[in-house]
DNA sequence: GCAATAAGCGCG
DNA sequence: AAAGCGCGCTTATTGC
């Protein structure tokens, strides 16, 4: 059954009216307790607009989901995507469900007051029988086409053999809203932080805290900076008066980055590189980050499902997918309580052995590090080969060291590296590509056709395009940037189906672990954590490709064993028996530094 | 005076 | 050594 949830009055709470023998309807207001909702039962779907507003609501109230059908997140996957394209929902002009989805709600801290005071309009949402309409419209997208043209495209034998393509797309959007539980349940409960821990580390590293003023230990390196480079009234904040300065003391630079730096041998480098390093901690993840996004011991992002073109999790609030390793020390489990950090070994590469069925490759990953069993393979001399071969491979890489050991990767996995080559080809056409579930790769933007048809045959009168016309008089230089252009785009499709196919197996990564972290049950004593987390093991943090687990002690090496069970289990759901492993390192842990990083 | 942009650096 | 992909955040600077 389907629980469509819709805004309602602030009355009455419990009663869900049929409106049709399929489906329950459940108003939710923005005070009111759902009471009598079984949130858990698995025959029940939750359907929704978007999963992050009203989930929030009802974890509040300590009611947990099951499973939900996030239909903002699913309408933007089936717009988008090629196996869906001849649909309907995929032709249909714009509408209420592809507005990008709506920020969490802000946190207390500094600018709180400002916020409360705001009038938020709020967002209208879509009535009962739009949604009902939308779950129409998908789930026509999502069957595909009938059983007899299914047989004969089976017959041509596109693509990998793991099930028709409108099957893996129902899976897509599964994962992508069971994803959606997650990243809410996650922002529910928070990273639980130690603030005295963070408070000593910023006090090691910078000196005490001089309320707004630089920290003593930046104001003797800023000091010594100016000494250096004669020049005492230098603000070393200002990267071009220090990149003016350095150049007036005869340094060859042409910027203040910390790479070229390295390379200049003159005593101002290293107070100077030293000052940066501070002043990032300082800036970035300092004690007004920490009063601003953990005043409660519990850090609080909110996670954009699917908020990058690939696939990926965006997150805003505090940079919570740039916790530098410098402050991971601070991350600590409550007492009694365990970290279960874990981490996918060689992801993108393994992802890409599967996508592209290349054997050897997915051998060479069988029950050891990828990188090694290239080595061991004869493949390449050392794992660091391995690895920038590899990276350059997926990104594009067309210098250096990367470049050198491409030929060799070439000649043992070529299944794998003609996949990203053919996806770099068809980018550099400006056609679209899809990941293994079908997610499919944003066309072009306009100004890209134009740039290559003027390199083609002189677009005539287009040169009103205002900023893109620069030198457009100049066939040599048109030809140059649509080439490098068209390249550009190559390089961005080639990532694409890799990076988002690794977010696919993430996702059902994430959603595995988080059934099997429910059906362990409660343990110890309660943590600090809320209802309905407070004695059971929970989702506190995702990066791309690892994952943090809070958990009580007594369960930690249980929830160990389900992280990695549900790891195989993701490969199963995107691979089906191909033998590609999906091997993680593992720590349970006080501290999130302790984990191998 | 405020908004958009660039540089730089953190993460995968 | 960075490069080649994808991001978010902070500061200084530029543009209106």
């Amino acid at each position: 059954m389907l629980i469509v949830v819709v805004p309602g009055a602030s009355s009455a709470g419990g009663d869900a009216d049929d409106a049709t023998p399929l489906v329950g309807v459940r108003r939710v207001g923005q005070d009111v307790a759902p009471h009598g909702v079984v949130g858990e039962d698995r025959s029940v779907r939750w359907v929704w607009d978007d999963t992050a507003h009203w989930y929030s609501r009802l974890l509040a109230d300590g009611v947990r989901v099951e499973r939900c059908l996030d239909l903002r997140l699913a309408h933007r996957v089936l717009r988008d995507s090629l196996t869906s394209a001849g649909s309907v929902l995929a032709r249909r002009a714009s509408g209420p469900f592809d507005a990008p989805a709506e920020q969490g709600d802000a946190l207390a801290g500094p600018d709180a007051p400002v916020a409360l005071f705001e009038v938020r309009a709020p967002r209208e949402r879509p009535d009962e029988a739009a949604l009902l309409a939308e779950v129409a419209d998908q789930d026509a997208a999502l069957a595909g086409p009938g059983p007899d043209v299914r047989a004969a495209a089976a017959g041509r034998g596109a693509g990998p053999d793991v099930g028709p393509a409108h099957a893996r797309l129902r899976l897509l959007v599964a994962a992508e809203s069971a994803g959606a539980l997650a990243a809410a349940e996650m922002r529910h409960a928070g990273l639980p932080w130690d603030r005295e821990v963070h408070d000593r580390l910023l006090t090691d590293a910078l000196g005490p805290r001089q309320g707004d003023a630089r920290p003593p230990r930046m104001e003797e390196l800023a000091a010594r900076i100016r000494a250096e480079l004669g020049a005492p009234r230098l603000n070393p904040d200002s990267m071009p008066d220090v990149l003016r300065e350095l150049r007036r003391n005869g340094l060859p630079v042409t910027s203040t980055s910390k790479w070229e730096l390295a390379g200049v041998d003159h005593p101002v480098v290293e107070p100077l590189l030293a000052y940066k390093k501070l002043s990032r901690l300082h800036t970035a993840n300092g004690w007004a980050w920490l009063d601003r996004w953990v005043p409660d011991g519990r850090f609080r992002p909110d996670y954009v499902v699917a908020g990058v073109v690939t696939g990926r999790w965006g997150s805003s609030g505090g940079g919570a997918q740039q916790l530098p390793k410098q402050v991971r020390r601070a991350v600590r489990a409550d007492d009694g309580w365990r970290l279960v950090v874990a981490d996918a070994a060689q992801l993108e590469p393994r992802v890409l052995a599967g996508l592209a069925r290349d054997d050897r490759m997915a051998e060479a990953g069988h029950g050891r590090d990828l990188y090694q069993g290239m080595v061991d393979a004869g493949v390449v001399a050392s794992r660091d080969q391995a690895k920038v071969g590899m990276l350059g491979a997926l990104y594009g890489g067309t210098t250096g060291s990367s470049a050198a050991v491409l030929p060799r990767l070439t000649r043992a996995f070529p299944a794998a590296l003609g996949h990203v080559e053919a996806a770099a080809r068809a980018g550099e056409r400006g056609e679209a590509v899809t990941t293994l579930l079908g997610r499919t790769s944003p066309r072009p933007g306009v100004g890209w056709a134009q740039v290559q048809a003027a390199a083609l045959g002189g677009a005539p009168g287009d040169d009103d395009a205002g900023p893109a016309a620069a030198g457009s008089a100049d066939p040599a230089g048109q030809e140059a940037r649509a080439r490098a252009q068209s390249r550009a785009w190559g390089r961005f499709t080639r990532n694409f189906v890799v990076q988002g196919t690794a977010a696919e197996w993430a996702l059902c990564w994430i959603a595995e672990v988080r059934r099997r972290l429910w059906a362990l049950g409660e343990a110890g004593e309660p943590s600090r954590a809320p209802a309905p987390f407070a004695r059971r093991p929970h989702l506190v943090y995702f990066l791309h490709d690892e994952l943090v687990v809070h958990a009580p002690e007594q369960l930690a090496d249980a929830v160990a064993v389900e992280v990695r069970e549900a790891a195989v289990a993701a490969g199963r759901l995107l691979f089906r028996d191909y033998p590609v492993d999906f091997p993680l390192s593992l720590a349970v842990v006080r501290s999130y530094a302790d984990a191998k990083g």
